[in-house]
DNA sequence: CGAGATTGTCCTCGTGCGGCGACTTTCCGG
DNA sequence: CCGGAAAGTCGCCGCACGAGGACAATCTCG
């Protein structure tokens, strides 16, 4: 999992994430505890004000991949970041075939659970 | 700092988005649906090439409140789509005391299930 | 070194997700 | 105006989520 990827998991945690892209869990958990302890905040405190398990902050951290997005957005609410979807690298035009995801390549994917 | 105080939700759906925040998981039924007839899928194809059920496009289309992250990004990297984490407006020093969230407010916000 | 906080694990339990099949309804072209 | 595709609904079912309690590891200070 190369920490890496493209634009994903730069801007150094020095002081502020200018963007970071989200492109798996993993991605995910990073920025939120990298967040949070800028913040000062303890993962109960978190929980608390996001309205979510102790647990789940722990889990989430940890890249989580089925997380229910309600809470995910809450979770970034309450560590005052915003979520932002952007148009991909892929330049597609109407009819494009690019083969995006295709399930062989999902069922390989949805192997990893945990971890 | 930032410029843009709020980016989101602006960006016109005639050709392209540059951005568009994801504050609620209606933002995101929109961005998906919106996208996906761009590109002139239905939501048949677009559930096989993210790997997903038919149903759950059309769950997540009209605002799936509880839907897990796993498949959101799985659908959105089939639709071609980045998610990116950025700074809130609120600029919060470390030891901020902002009532970001709080259990109050989450328990409301948990009342809008669907729709 | 010990006390308190913080983080991570394990467990149980209730609730709802997500996939799928079967329809119904709406849309759209010819 | 008809027929087929696309979109939406309903029900069933297995399975994992998410909350919370109880504890075990760390960490951090005084």
């Amino acid at each position: 999992m190369s920490s890496f990827d493209d634009i994903g998991t730069l801007l150094p945690f020095d002081d502020i994430q200018i963007a970071m892209n989200v492109r798996t869990p993993l991605d995910l958990g990073l920025a939120i505890r990298d967040r949070r302890r800028k913040l000062g905040l303890s993962q109960a405190e978190l929980a608390r004000k996001a309205g979510v398990g102790r647990q789940w902050i722990v889990a989430i951290e940890r890249s989580k991949s089925r997380a229910e997005l309600g809470l995910v957005l809450r979770t970034l609410s309450a560590l005052d970041l915003r979520l932002a979807i952007q148009p991909g690298d892929r330049q597609l035009r109407s009819s494009d075939e690019t083969s995006l995801v295709d399930i062989d390549a999902v069922i390989d994917d949805a192997r990893e659970d945990r971890r």
